[in-house]
DNA sequence: TATAAATGCTATAAAAAGGTAGTAGTTTAT
DNA sequence: ATAAACTACTACCTTTTTATAGCATTTATA
């Protein structure tokens, strides 16, 4: 498994979000588009509110914004934030003792895909996504 | 995450037996060696040998020996048996709609990483893993 | 031939992840 | 005043993953 599932819904929604038009996103808003389980996902942005990536504001009409600009956030971010930073960085072989000085023998074939992998998530923003989308829409290309 | 702990397991029992001299592994002397709990590392064992990956003989000094030639068994295949072909295919915005022709917006960017990965984990034999063993040994480098 | 050292099979327990429910409270637009 | 939002906390349920246990079977060997 790459990402577990609360990461995955993490990614749906600030994809969902960072491409759409809403000024603000409510909880039961998202829950209705996303499918994402209500309560599972509430937590969530709170979550994600407490972790810097969002802003919440009370009462009616209230609802969740981007804290920063889009393109301040990427991937690596959020699976940072919602995984620790162990998450891509662990032996391949399970050694716990695979370190630099001694490493395993499959380390460094797996440091390589793996930096691939990081670079991806690193390299690729939220405001990457929304002029992804915007594109695609223009060429009328069908998109999610 | 990127493995679940029984793949992590079994990525470190074969790249363990690939790269030692020994004829035959008992579970038990596995579990000495890589600490691996002894029932579950047993039926994860007979789980191996299930899909072909090892033989096992019963008995006293029975145990397990690989079914195939090193060369024959990769890294992918193994990932394949134990979490299924979905591990590393699945929709990264988790969009259960996202097809190639309807694609997510992260669609090609994730295709892109995630290939050069299952490249990676193809083009990894457990016999390339032993032979890189052996020149680290003869390098003196030290290695797991 | 009895025994010890192996694996095979199946059931069950424990831990972690994912998901639901309730309650009480705060904030704010209308 | 009310309704529609979010916050916080607690408890609980379900599913999946990880781990343990008991008993059966096989085989070398003393």
């Amino acid at each position: 498994m790459i990402l577990n599932k609360t990461t995955e819904y993490a990614f749906t929604i600030l994809g969902f979000m960072a491409t759409r038009e809403e000024e603000m996103y409510s909880a039961e808003y998202l829950h209705d588009q996303l499918k994402i389980p209500r309560r599972y996902l509430r937590r969530l942005l709170t979550d994600l509110t407490k972790h810097g990536f969002l802003k919440s504001s009370l009462g009616r009409n209230g609802g969740f914004v981007f804290a920063k600009e889009l393109k301040e956030i990427n991937f690596q971010m959020v699976l940072n934030a919602l995984e620790g930073s162990d998450a891509l960085t662990t032996c391949f072989l399970g050694f716990s003792c695979c370190v630099v000085d001694h490493p395993c023998v499959m380390h460094d074939t797996w440091v390589e895909a793996r930096s691939k992998m990081i670079e991806t998530l690193t390299n690729t923003s939220l405001a990457d996504l929304r002029e992804k989308y915007q594109r695609d829409i223009a060429k009328n290309i069908p998109t999610i």
